[in-house]
DNA sequence: GCCATGGCTAGTA
DNA sequence: GCCATGGCTAGTA
């Protein structure tokens, strides 16, 4: 575990519920310039072990960056149960971010 | 080489 | 859509 990952890992777990950040934002409050990448990796490999709220890091643009059938509609399904919701487009409303 | 990104540009309506 | 990025990993020697 190095250093800016466990940055990382304090930010995402810090981000509030009902709540979204971008991963640039994760990076970026991580004290990483250019983290973006870093913070999906870590999403991808770290979620369950480090029990992350991983379902609150959506792209920029306020889409979620999954596949259907890549995680998608699980996503969606936790969103929605905090009461953030998706609209049609899949995007989640600039309201929501942190 | 890969990518759970992001920002900018071209091209359509 | 395209491409610059940057850290991590698989796969070779």
């Amino acid at each position: 575990m190095t250093e800016s990952s466990e940055r990382i890992v304090t930010v995402l777990k810090a981000i509030p519920y009902a709540r979204v950040m971008s991963y640039g934002a994760v990076a970026s409050a991580a004290g990483l310039r250019n983290g973006a990448r870093q913070v999906a990796r870590l999403l991808h490999s770290s979620s369950d072990t480090w029990k992350l709220p991983w379902h609150r890091v959506i792209k920029a643009n306020g889409c979620i960056a999954l596949p259907s059938g890549g995680g998608l509609e699980i996503q969606i399904a936790l969103l929605h149960q905090e009461g953030v919701e998706v609209n049609a487009e899949g995007r989640v409303d600039r309201k929501y971010f942190v």
